[in-house]
DNA sequence: ACTAAACATGTAAATAGTTACATGTTGTAT
DNA sequence: ATACAACATGTAACTATTTACATGTTTAGT
């Protein structure tokens, strides 16, 4: 699938950038739905320079630290294009371990089943409030009138679907303590 | 974090089976949330067996096809309940290539955006409409009054939630195309 | 001046997961 | 009878990802 190099290629088309701000990048919104470490990220920036589609100059900050900063190639563009218009299946399993768990609720007394859901209840409620609070600074800082071509349409849009994500998690435990008295 | 480990000690819990039959509950309601392929699944048993969590039985089936017949052994059963009652944190990326091409919508035209939108838009209505069904089959075939000692709990809360899951990402695809105008 | 956090880049080793290779049996429908 | 789908089990090679090892610089605060 290669899809960490589509990941970089995004990222380097909004801006020119070091293999440090892309491992940033996926610390930010993106990371609910996309992530890789700087060990995946040197590597796969190296390959993706000797595959020609992108290219770095060597940047010195401050006094002698050498950064590389990567920009797309013309071929590098063109194949994130294609990528962007592919239409691809939806891909099944998206593996979530409490999840795995629920499936196996049987082997559980009631009581720690309860334990289990109204933990995942609290993380989950703490994870939204993040959320919403970096939704409450996206609009401060660009508006809260959002449309397609506003530069932050992309992060707005990732954003809200984590956030509704996470209401439909929450609804659902909720939901399923009731069952369960 | 060895999930895998966990996900067969728990199916072999419910019942004795092959690894043919863990390889077919994967393809099941539970592959909404984990899943092997069985070149995963084969090696992993006969760790399993080494470290002396599960043993097999050979049973022929028919006339001479030797099948392994696994079952949790009392250290399993141990090992399972302690991951059963552990509460782990929510991991942040549940990877998503489409909500990563939409982080990078700005590099599409309206209608390219709309266009893969749309596409993702049946993907997901088809799949809800497969999770419905089988929602139908197990309510039908267990009634609908599910409680915490239904036998089928497990199966019915991952349905359900996997149901949710399903409608929440309709409606933001819904709510972004209409925000596209 | 010092110190800690952030910036910056790499490699090595191990684990996890997918795709491809490889083989054979059994049950069901025609 | 025969053919096809489902049952059944493995290994090899490759790709993806994580954890650990390894090192050095710059910036901001005290």
């Amino acid at each position: 699938m290669r899809v960490l190099k589509y990941a970089i290629l995004g990222l380097l088309e909004q801006e020119k950038q070091t293999g440090y701000d892309i491992a940033a990048a996926f610390k930010g919104a993106l990371g609910q739905f996309w992530s890789a470490k700087h060990s995946q990220i040197y590597p796969e920036l190296k390959k993706l320079v000797a595959e020609g589609l992108i290219e770095f100059e060597t940047v010195i900050q401050g006094e002698k630290l050498e950064k590389k900063l990567y920009s797309l190639t013309v071929t590098g563009e063109a194949e994130l294009k294609e990528w962007m218009q592919r239409l691809e299946a939806v891909d099944v399993s998206h593996k979530d371990e409490f999840m795995l768990k629920t499936f196996f609720i049987s082997s559980m007394k009631k009581e720690e089943a309860k334990e289990l859901f109204s933990n995942q209840l609290v993380s989950r409620k703490r994870k939204l409030d993040e959320l919403m609070r970096t939704l409450a600074e996206l609009e401060t800082e660009f508006g809260s009138n959002m449309h397609f071509s506003s530069s932050e349409f992309g992060h707005y849009l990732v954003l809200t679907r984590a956030i509704e994500r996470e209401k439909g998690y929450i609804q659902w435990l909720e939901h399923s303590l009731q069952f369960m008295e």
